[in-house]
DNA sequence: CCATACGCTACGGATTACGTAGCACGAGGA
DNA sequence: TCCTCGTGCTACGTAATCCGTAGCGTATGG
């Protein structure tokens, strides 16, 4: 399963599910990555672009592409789980015998 | 969305998607996983047991748990579009101009 | 007692990411 | 014309992460 190893890079996930909403220039996109190193987002900005998932735009702004936001669509699903769990963890929460 | 930043670490999805069909030992896991070095592996199942998501048995052998498989269900479809996305890229694929 | 398999650790080198500063280009205003 | 502003993007030294190999401690079976 190679796709996992390189959605499993670092940011790559985080672009795609940033830019989920709608475009965004390099700049808002850096600042919405936790302040990421432009370095390392443009590396991943040229993975994405070459594996089709976004396009930069003329005029400016990075975007997902109709690939794009089919991926980012399944990326919805993670973050339900997510906040399911955030929630399973805030108040106490049953580890069953066999999962420990 | 901080639980894509920890599943955008290396070898996490990786290692959720390795163990959808079963419980697989350290050694093994560790070869399904490129043979990834055992310092990084044991420092990724510690995280994931943490989280709950994964579960050392008695006997030996890790195994997802309930949270584990259910989130391990949600990885298929990013395979699926994977698997979708290989295929266009071996024959010719057509990029729409608002995509370059 | 030895072989095997289990999870796991140590450590030095290689790779990757970070953080700051700045470049090149273009659009718009004074 | 010159100045600003915003765009994508790069350079480079430092810090964090990962890799590769070797081996430890325990347990189980022959």
């Amino acid at each position: 399963m190679r796709v996992l190893d390189w959605l499993g890079r670092r940011w790559t996930l985080r672009v795609l599910w940033e830019l989920r909403a709608g475009a965004l220039p390099f700049r808002a996109l850096r600042e919405r990555c936790d302040a990421v190193s432009p370095t390392v987002l443009n590396e991943r900005l040229r993975e994405l672009r070459a594996v089709g998932v976004i396009a930069l735009r003329a005029g400016g702004g990075y975007d997902l592409t109709a690939e794009g936001r089919a991926l980012g669509a399944l990326l919805a699903p993670l973050n339900v789980w997510a906040e399911r769990w955030a929630r399973r963890a805030t108040h106490g929460r049953r580890i069953p015998r066999s999962e420990r």
